[in-house]
DNA sequence: GATGTGTAGCTACACATC
DNA sequence: GATGTGTAGCTACACATC
């Protein structure tokens, strides 16, 4: 009802005297400063006056801060002075009058803010005040708790006549009034109910107003009625706004706000998943340390915290998260690291490695501090034993070779402590399940050492060599130590021929079985185990297979029987295995890649990501030769195989594994087939993938990659753009119709597809070679040309609005430009006609840059041409003047004339060269039906277009 | 919805103060 | 040594404007 009180002008109460106008910001207060008079010399006996007085103190007020303090005295003085002359009322409207002329000042605007900290200064005394009222009320009268005085009915008074204006239209107001009713909130300790009530249900509607700085100032508000202990009203709310808010920064106050215990510890926590990069980073750097003690938070929820923060893409995020694990969690546990370790659970940790990694980064202050004396060697725990490993590797890492020298025992000594752990797991192994994984994991952190370890002295060497055949062979190892152990295997071999002769003498010395399907369960269990160990060991070879003679007899041996296993484990095993022989072996790799695409079609899901991830390394490594062999793969199923996959979304971990390869292959140049690279782009785009989270980040990661890598990289994403937009087009109306579209929007898809293929955006290249480069040329006349016989007027604005921002460089062929200027010749008049305002200013303001840039070709050519076949004339004439200037610039023109018909010319020889190799390039127009020998392959699985 | 301008929230450094 | 103060610079984001 009383919305618009504060819209109308407020200067209906006497403005004699009254000099309260608000200067702009950056002004000067007046000269004329204040008034050192003390408050005992007012005189104030009429409305009148007091309003002259007030006025003049907010007057002097909004200039700076300094004086508040005697300003707030002047004011109580003044209202003390009315009462006692029976003018309250009088009082009460002149303050209220003189505030609402700040409500309507703009939020911008300091000195706004300079009168509301005075009014919140003033109300702070009152309530100062009132306290002592209330004192010496209880000497006197204990009860009368509802009291009446002065103090209380004027902030009474205040709040009430704020409230009118909460809901004004002017937004300027409804902020100044959310301001100032925190501000006031700021000052008091306790309110009564029925205001407090009326508050809460107003600020919640503030909450969600329309502007975000309004809601911050109520969430601000609110904040302050939060109790701390329990979830109370006010803090649902805050916790309703942390969530939900579209803005950050009013989700930042709620953070910042929101009371910090138990009970709402996730609710802030999660904020480190925000997307705004601010709030993540508060989390990090404030929100933690707030919330007190970290050994509170769950375990499980400090290992994700740490895991989010340190693999932030944003780099102060990270940095922030590092700064709160190395010094603000270390200073908790009183700088004692193994309990740091100890918390952080780190035999089971994902995130341990890396964030220890990361302090000894930030703590490089305590690498000296850090010592390993030679007795904690032979009883190490988890914690000492991870802390050891990390500290080497960061030692390694930074070739700190002396604190490596002082802190950790030669290398036949490791090799002893290494032996006394292995005989002590035997002795356990199987007692005790927790004590088991102890140990484990100590001797895992001495193998992970002892790969980086010097072993120059010949005794250690050997002594090592020792214990770590006779471990695998006789020790039951699990993965994560077999893979250990073999790196330091390799480590210790004299080359690589001797490291496979070392593990395939091992394995075969294990597998003393032949393969059955109804082996008995210690029979398979020593199968798995050898699996294991090959796989293990093939990830280390690196020299070709024939250097490998004992791997030969185990392809037979072992890997082909389990490659035919029913056990699917045995199975998966072994296609793993057989995979990493390939790729040391070009023919293995022909032969066995049928089989691979066998699995890939046909296995289990989980077979499936091992065989598409073999035939990925296969291609990567040996390239399209394994391809069209005799009796082997043809390129056109394999491209088939692979275009099925990728469009089958029934399988989202394998679809984005298939995008990923398939991006690597083409970045590496493996595939360069056109009509496949367009399914890529088309599938990115797809809504059916809008779910696949790591599809899309292996497309987003990828292809700006690609294109940006090499510049026919750049030039295949353009020849295939036109073609691939205007499918992604039809493709985005057609759904328009059942809303609830994911897909991104054209305009954005074409401002992406643009990014990508603009030509300053690729690596190591000169401004001459992006002027010169011609993608965005190519994809103008492209995507023009697509204008044929497409009517949408949206669709064409669309892609002007875009074309008018292609970077094209001015030293293109000539030819180029006038086919693009003839294309867009052909068009223009077509469009112009049903194309709005900025339609039409778009494609004019692309022909007059490409016209502009044909001048500027037109005109260098002269020159040229000039140089070298006037240069003897133009030495001779040197000394002529500027007349003769003039006639030169005569020539000019008719030499630009006579020169463009040559080019003119060329152009139509070279022009008629280009439509050929044009025509290879605009995949997209010839495709659809019966297009060239590939469309068929993909046409066959319905065509390229998205309708599934 | 594209554009330029303004601002929050750091970050780092020198210097002064207790 | 630890604290604060002042200055400058940076970047991502929000806002105002058309």
């Amino acid at each position: 009802m009383y919305t618009d009180f504060y819209d109308v002008n407020c200067n209906h109460l006497p403005s004699r005297k009254v000099d309260f106008v608000f200067r702009p910001s950056g002004t000067n207060p007046s000269t004329s400063e204040p008034s050192s008079e003390p408050p005992s010399e007012i005189s104030s006996e009429t409305p009148e006056e007091i309003h002259a007085h007030l006025a003049k103190v907010f007057q002097d007020s909004q200039g700076s801060m300094t004086g508040h303090k005697r300003q707030v005295i002047m004011i109580r003085a003044l209202q003390e002075r009315a009462n006692t002359l029976g003018l309250e009322d009088s009082f009460n409207d002149v303050f209220c009058t003189l505030i609402n002329k700040v409500l309507v000042v703009k939020r911008t605007e300091p000195v706004g803010d300079r009168i509301a900290k005075l009014v919140c200064a003033f109300i702070t005394t009152l309530q100062d005040d009132y306290d002592v009222e209330e004192e010496k009320g209880e000497g006197e009268e204990q009860d009368e708790g509802e009291e009446d005085t002065l103090s209380s009915r004027f902030i009474h008074m205040f709040i009430t006549h704020l409230l009118r204006g909460i809901e004004s239209k002017d937004k300027t107001v409804r902020y100044r009034v959310v301001q100032l009713l925190d501000f006031i909130m700021g000052g008091m300790r306790e309110i009564d109910d029925e205001l407090y009530e009326s508050l809460l249900f107003q600020l919640d509607k503030r909450i969600h107003d329309k502007e975000p700085y309004i809601r911050i100032k109520a969430l601000h508000c609110i904040a302050r009625f939060q109790d701390g202990e329990e979830i109370d009203e006010a803090t649902g709310k805050l916790i309703v706004a942390i969530q939900n808010d579209p803005s950050p920064e009013v989700r930042r106050a709620a953070l910042l706000n929101l009371v910090k215990n138990e009970t709402t510890t996730n609710y802030l926590l999660e904020r480190a998943r925000d997307t705004n990069a601010i709030n993540r980073r508060l989390v990090y750097s404030r929100v933690v340390k707030e919330i007190g003690d970290f050994r509170t938070i769950r375990s499980s929820t400090r290992e994700k915290l740490l895991s989010w923060g340190l693999k932030d893409r944003d780099e102060s995020v990270q940095k922030a998260c590092v700064k709160m694990f190395g010094q603000d969690w270390l200073a908790t546990v009183d700088g004692d690291l193994i309990e740091l370790l100890e918390r952080l659970h780190i035999s089971t940790s994902e995130v341990a490695e890396l964030a220890m990694k990361k302090f000894f980064d930030l703590r490089r202050d305590l690498t000296s501090k850090i010592t390993f004396p030679q007795e904690i060697w032979s009883k190490l725990t988890p914690e000492i034993a991870f802390l050891a490993r990390s500290f080497y590797e960061h030692c390694n890492e930074n070739t700190l070779n002396d604190v490596i020298d002082a802190n950790y025992p030669e290398s036949a000594e490791l090799a002893a402590l290494l032996t006394k752990y292995l005989q002590e797991r035997n002795k356990i192994r199987d007692l005790s399940d927790d004590d088991e994984q102890d140990i484990t994991f100590v001797i895992l952190q001495l193998l992970t050492i002892a790969v980086d370890y010097d072993f120059s002295d010949e005794i250690g060497r050997r002594a090592m060599l020792q214990v770590v055949r006779s471990s695998l062979a006789n020790d039951k190892l699990t993965d994560e130590l077999c893979s250990a152990a073999l790196q330091v295997l390799k480590k210790l071999s004299i080359n690589e021929r001797d490291f496979s002769a070392m593990v395939s003498e091992i394995i075969t010395d294990i597998y003393d079985i032949e393969y059955k399907e109804d082996m008995s369960k210690e029979d398979e269990s020593k199968m798995t185990y050898c699996l294991s160990i090959a796989k293990a060991m093939l990830r280390l070879l690196n020299e070709p297979l024939s250097e490998h003679m004992s791997v030969d007899s185990l392809i037979d041996l072992l890997l082909n029987p389990a490659v035919r296993s029913r056990r699917p484990h045995i199975r998966e095993l072994g296609t793993e295995a057989l995979g990493l022989c390939c790729l040391l072996d070009v023919n293995l790799a022909t032969d066995q890649l049928y089989l691979f695409g066998l699995c890939l079609s046909r296995g289990e899901q989980k077979l499936r990501l091992i065989a598409i991830k073999a035939m990925f390394d296969i291609l990567s490594v040996h390239g399209t030769k394994v391809l069209d062999a005799e009796d082997g793969v043809d390129s056109l199923s394999f491209h088939k195989l692979l275009y099925k996959t990728l469009k089958n979304d029934q399988f989202p971990e394998l679809q984005a594994l298939c995008a990923e390869g398939l991006c690597k292959l083409y970045l590496a140049d493996v595939l360069t087939d056109d009509e496949l690279f367009e399914t890529l782009v088309l599938t990115y785009y797809n809504p059916v993938n809008a779910e696949n989270q790591g599809l899309l980040q292996a497309f987003a990661f990828c292809l700006p990659v690609y294109c940006f890598s090499h510049q026919n990289h750049q030039q295949k994403m353009s020849s295939i753009a036109a073609d691939a937009f205007t499918r992604l087009y039809s493709a985005h109306v057609d759904e328009m119709s059942d809303q609830e579209t994911q897909l991104l929007s054209p305009s954005l898809i074409l401002q992406q597809l643009t990014y990508w293929t603009d030509p300053a955006n690729v690596v190591n290249r000169t401004e001459d070679e992006v002027a010169s480069t011609t993608t965005h040329l190519d994809m103008a006349i492209d995507f023009l040309k697509t204008f044929d016989g497409r009517p949408s007027k949206k669709y064409r604005k669309t892609v002007l609005m875009t074309l008018s921002r292609f970077n094209i460089g001015n030293q293109v062929p000539l030819e180029k430009v006038e086919d693009l200027l003839n294309v867009i010749d052909k068009f223009k008049e077509e469009i112009e006609e049903d194309l709005d305002t900025p339609g039409k200013n778009a494609i004019r303001k692309l022909q007059t840059r490409i016209e502009a840039i044909e001048k500027d070709i037109q005109g260098r050519h002269v020159v040229s041409q000039e140089d070298k076949e006037f240069s003897v004339i133009l030495e001779q004439d040197e000394e002529e003047d500027k007349e003769e200037a003039a006639e030169e610039e005569d020539i000019d023109e008719e030499f630009e004339k006579e020169q463009s018909r040559v080019i003119n010319n060329e152009d139509e020889e070279s022009s008629s060269d280009e439509e050929e190799s044009d025509s290879d390039e605009d995949v997209g127009d010839d495709l659809v039906p019966g297009g060239r020998a590939h469309s068929s392959l993909l046409d066959s699985d319905g065509d390229l277009s998205m309708d599934e």
